[in-house]
DNA sequence: GCTTGCATGTAAGAGGTTACATGATTCG
DNA sequence: CGAATCATGTAACCTCTTACATGCAAGC
């Protein structure tokens, strides 16, 4: 149940309600981990009845008020349990190879606009993460001297980046199979 | 719903039984698809109903007898449909990077041993799917004129590998990282 | 006799997705 | 006046994991 342990992640680099927490999945945890906003709220309520969570109500100017959590002291504790703890590597789960595979039974032709797209999709990520790369650790804003939290965000980082570079250039390897397939066994 | 995608796939490219069709999902078809036998059960009872797979019972010789399964009309239809349908790109779920942000709040030291075993597991699957592109695709064994599903099947086992080795890479960069943060700040 | 491989399943529970639902404020 | 943003939730459904369960044959 990693869900459980990114919400405490989040939460110590900074509280916040379960709107923004689902924002920060939308951005930096999201490097990593996807949530929607409806698997966070019930996974916040849980945690808080599990005495994981602090709850505090902000009113908020201008603004609905909030549930502002933080992580309580048995939340720091089921957090540090789990890091102790070995876990499984991952084992990818990729629906574009099940299709690029199917195509052998179909057109391999079609593939090609659906493949373009999701290039399009990568590259736009990794614009996004050179720019947060660029905001937070190598350009002129960044802090001189990065806490071991910033290091650690930063290597994360760095494979986000690495993923989206390898994911293009495997994209680009498909289609010039892909394009070769077409060329050498044309369907008039 | 890709896992009766993945199935279609695998068994338009061979037909087979559950078992086999498990034993595959831990080789071939895993490197973009993982599933246990019991998920493949169900879902192949499911897809029979649906008209999408035909059945032959097989009696076998100092074996249990088995249901072969292979694709009906119906479900190459269904795979067609899909393969013509845009799938969103994949987001990431990647634990480790968690633990990875996580050690912030605890001892980053703690994370070498985690990240040196799923090193191994990376560099064990890389081997491994290099041994499979040299008999099946590069090695003197291979076929000198590989037809469309070969060249596909082959692409997206390039994918697998620039995966690994991609992660490989990555979790170097980690291990570098982890160390530096433990020199440059001590525990005693 | 024990382990591994072949072969097929059930059941409970956790996790995740999609659709539906509400209501205020700010900006163009 | 409409769209976007902030803010929180419910309900139904599907998917996935984990534990339990059985039984034969082959090889050491």
């Amino acid at each position: 149940m990693a869900l459980e342990h990114a919400i405490l992640v989040s939460l110590l680099e900074k509280p916040g309600s379960g709107y923004e927490l689902a924002r920060r999945f939308e951005r930096s945890i999201g490097y990593f981990w996807t949530a929607t906003h409806q698997q966070i709220y019930r996974v916040l309520k849980r945690m808080e009845s599990d005495g994981l969570l602090d709850v505090r109500d902000v009113a908020q100017q201008g603004r609905p008020d909030k549930r502002e959590y933080s992580v309580a002291g048995r939340g720091r504790t089921a957090l540090s349990e789990w890091l102790h703890e070995p876990i499984e590597p991952e084992s990818l789960r990729h629906d574009l190879a099940v299709k690029i595979r199917g195509a052998a039974f179909d057109d391999p032709a079609a593939l090609i606009s659906e493949v373009e797209r999701h290039r399009q999709v990568h590259r736009d990520r990794l614009a996004h993460y050179l720019a947060g790369e660029a905001r937070d650790f190598t350009g002129p804003e960044a802090p001189a001297a990065p806490d071991a939290g910033q290091e650690l965000q930063h290597v994360v980082l760095r494979g986000g980046i690495a993923y989206e570079r390898m994911t293009i250039a495997w994209l680009d390897d498909v289609l010039a199979t892909v394009h070769r397939l077409v060329a050498s066994h044309p369907r008039t």
